[in-house]
RNA sequence: UGGGGUAUCGCCAAGCGGUAAGGCACCGGAUUUUGAUUCCGGCAUUCCAAGGUUCGAAUCCUUGUACCCCAG
């Protein structure tokens, strides 16, 4: 299963204290690996750790110390903060600021996970990252390595990771990718990891109570109200601020109606959000920038599939380069809630082609 | 100070003598390494007010009150 050119080579697990990322570290070792575990330090710990459900608060990164120690493996604790405001956070901020709505996990796996710590892991001698993400990647006759879904269709997480390219996927590797969530707690019982039991993690990682409007509020998005209007521009409503809001959305809006109304729209200019009836969802198109392929970009018109958004079964559309490099992806059906600053990923089956972020 | 109409949950709205539908909004939960969506659950002992008729009324009668429309 695993590819021969990383046996017993120096693997750096990158553990945040789950289940996912210790028991990817209990099979490395069991492989024989010289495996290396570390936790990041991301943000400040919340004040408030009583769930400790977060991927990198205090009693995680413990957690990830505990694991490692069971395992008898090194583990060290890696002060990314800085890195991580500056990559992430600010852009998270930025991107609410501006009316769209970020896609933090996406944007870390791709800057910090497979970006800084894949320097660090190199730095330290080791060819190899491990990470707890559920997806595959494999090498081709070719030699070209693909990036697959995760076999539980479940907890997929190839979504997140869309922006690898070649030689990240040369160095990585997911020992749980292609396991059930299922049999990963059952592995993890086995091995009598100390987090066995624990719940999955969930929300994002450095807003612990998810209340992230106040976060945005802390970190200087200005409450600026405005209008809350139909397609035709009629005002049905007020709002406190478009960074409360992103495409799609349903609840919050408190306009009472004969049906129930969406935002379909946000409007940073003239600071108003655009409702309508969930037809008014439907796109058949969207443009994306930013683009990236796992090995080399689509030429001509490609015909696949595609995700606009997490744990989204991938639907048939077809896809085109522009001129300006940006992505043009045409949907065979009608879609709903094409959200800017989302992450839009073709696939060829289960193979991830590449993607852009949504405009 | 003439005539007509309407008053039922925050909004819309069924009900027409037999013991308060539904939609929206809102609240809670489930799902979820983003944000949403979705799903499940909750939500008027009371029908503008006060009397009356009736075994029994939001539904009938009386008197008020408020609002709307047409005439002034």
């Amino acid at each position: 299963m695993t590819d021969s050119t990383v046996e017993n080579k120096r693997v750096l697990i990158a553990m945040s204290g789950g289940v996912d990322s210790s028991v990817s570290a209990a099979l490395l070792k069991e492989q024989g690996h010289d495996v290396i575990g570390v936790s990041l330090q991301l943000y400040e710990p919340a004040p408030d750790l009583k769930r400790g459900k977060t991927c990198c608060s205090l009693t995680d990164v413990m957690d990830a110390g505990r694991v490692a120690k069971r395992l008898g493996i090194p583990f060290e604790v890696i002060d990314l903060r800085e890195r991580f405001k500056e990559l992430v956070m600010d852009d998270f901020v930025a991107e609410y600021a501006a009316g769209r709505t970020p896609n933090p996990c996406a944007r870390c796996n791709d800057r910090i996970k497979f970006g800084i710590l894949a320097e660090i892991a190199q730095s330290m001698g080791a060819a190899i990252l491990a990470t707890g993400h559920y997806a595959r990647i494999e090498r081709d006759a070719a030699g070209t390595y693909q990036l697959l879904k995760g076999l539980d269709p479940g907890k997929d997480q190839s979504y997140f990771l869309f922006s690898m390219k070649q030689q990240q996927l040369a160095r990585t590797i997911f020992p749980v990718g292609g396991l059930e969530k299922r049999q990963t707690r059952e592995l993890a019982a086995k091995f009598n990891l100390p987090v066995a039991q624990k719940q999955e993690s969930q929300e994002i990682c450095f807003i612990p109570d998810n209340d992230y409007v106040r976060f945005l509020e802390e970190n200087g998005v200005a409450a600026a109200p405005g209008d809350i209007v139909d397609a035709a521009g009629s005002k049905l409503g007020s709002h406190d601020g478009i960074h409360n809001y992103t495409v799609g959305q349903r609840r919050g809006l408190g306009i009472a109606w004969k049906e129930p109304l969406y935002v379909t729209a946000i409007d940073r200019e003239q600071a108003r959000v655009v409702v309508g009836p969930r037809e008014e969802l439907s796109r058949d198109h969207l443009f994306a920038s930013e683009t990236t392929w796992t090995s080399s970009p689509i030429s001509g018109t490609f015909h696949g599939t595609c995700s606009i958004r997490y744990r989204q079964k991938p639907f048939p559309c077809q896809a085109t380069l522009l001129d300006d490099g940006r992505l043009r992806v045409d949907f065979e059906h009608p879609q709903q809630a094409i959200t800017p600053g989302q992450a839009v990923v073709l696939y060829d089956e289960d193979r991830v082609v590449g993607g852009g972020w949504i405009e």
